[in-house]
DNA sequence: TGCATTCATCTTGCATACAAGGCTTGTATG
DNA sequence: CATACAAGCCTTGTATGCAAGATGAATGCA
């Protein structure tokens, strides 16, 4: 039977896969009958979850995944900035088998992006950093970057990055590169840029209007299907016959 | 009526406050008759302080205050340097509130350390780093570093640190007087430094002697009354006809 | 006496029932 | 036609009941 740890999983796997956007109401009851379980152990999840910052509850409304603001995205970037130099910078030698296990781990993202599942691709691209930061040694800082990920990961979908995911896997191969030749101070350098780049390719609207993402959605369309409006779509307008299966059949 | 979220408050108080030990059994039904609730509001609680690293669960067997292990204690305090040291190398210019602020923390610590009451300096001492880090403006590594300033007040507590309270409350002068006058450099330097002397500070024996904890502590008495043994005696041997009182008095 | 086994007790694990509050929608009224 | 209001539904919040497993004491036996 599932347990509450497998759900809390798979909820965070289709974070970082971007197959859960931000603001995705995750009912109790749906995600109960999901699974085949009784709402206690749905509850456990989400309240582990929720003190993991992934997803936040309304009283009496609802669980949903977090849509951070402004201030919460910057300080998510800083946040991986700050612990992903300072364990390169504070990294005395690699083993070997991590810079192994690293250049595997490339060779997987470098075969998702030739491939079409953008959720492997997206997924892969996170796990890089954890991946790094277990390879450095810290396990406690692996786990906290992997929640810090999947924020970053909310973070680009919900202000429509448009970084570039090969540009990102040719930074990893250069960061692991500098790391191989043991040049640890370029790969700090390497990586403060690499995490700068995808804060930059953010989209952050100075914008005060809490109207202006709805009035984005629904502005006439130009051309009849790019991809920008059917993705638009397939987050903003699921079949209200049946909501259960659109929203969370990501999860499955 | 109290809250799940008040549970988990006062348990991470009482840890930073070195109130609860290392170990120490949190059963799910003495809190809840502690707290005058149901079973369901403290298991909420506990499930909150597992995803924060705080207790951990042993299946049907109970729940308890964690224990880390040498690795863990190592991580941690890698963890509390990197994030920071580098909060400190990044910040920009420090806000003139917060100056205020973290001069009135001085003082509060100054006065505990004039008082007697070893939970409040334990408390005060370690939220210095978490009011800092909130002070340089990243509320999202502030909440991770309260969680890891609670790991290291339970790493402490279990190996025995020696460290100086005086010293800790000097160090902490020191690098705000550093920060006040824009000196970053020696503000990161005097961080390092500090969590540096904590860690040495630790009685972490290199052994691998599961025995050694016991070995020690049933060593032949030398003084009748020291205070290590007194200490001692106080965690490991309370009184067995009134266990809920003697374990979980700390958190009223 | 030493040891294995059984049983009682205590613990968490999970499901379910019910309570309480918020949101939507239908309706009446100006 | 717009607005105020109210009923009903749907959601989470909390308590409780029962099941399953672990622990330790008691007991029987060699």
């Amino acid at each position: 039977m599932v347990s509450s740890t497998d759900i809390a999983q798979r909820i965070i796997e289709a974070v970082l896969a971007q197959r859960l956007a931000p603001g995705t109401r995750l009912g109790e009851q749906s995600l109960s009958m999901l699974f085949d379980c009784s709402r206690t152990l749905v509850r456990e999840a989400l309240v582990r979850l929720a003190a993991r910052g992934i997803v936040t509850v309304s009283s009496r409304r609802g669980w949903y995944v977090v849509q951070p603001s402004h201030e919460e995205a910057r300080d998510a970037f800083e946040a991986r900035r700050v612990i992903e130099t300072g364990l390169i910078r504070s990294a005395r030698e690699i083993d070997k088998n991590a810079l192994r296990r690293l250049r595997q781990h490339l060779k997987q993202e470098q075969a998702a992006l030739k491939g079409d599942d953008v959720g492997q691709r997206s997924y892969l691209l996170g796990d890089f950093h954890v991946c790094l930061a277990e390879c450095l040694g810290n396990q406690l800082l692996a786990d906290t970057l992997r929640d810090f990920t999947a924020r970053t990961t909310l973070i680009a979908m919900l202000y429509q990055s448009n970084h570039d995911a090969v540009q990102s896997c040719q930074d990893h191969v250069d960061i692991v590169a500098a790391l191989e030749r043991g040049d640890v101070a370029a790969a700090e350098q390497l990586m403060a840029t690499h995490i700068g780049q995808v804060q930059a390719a953010l989209r952050l609207g100075a914008t005060n209007d809490p109207l202006a993402d709805l009035r984005e959605a629904l502005a006439p369309v130009r051309e009849a299907s790019s991809p920008a409006v059917k993705k638009r779509h397939r987050k903003t307008d699921p079949d209200p016959a049946n909501p259960t299966e659109t929203y969370l059949g990501a999860l499955l």
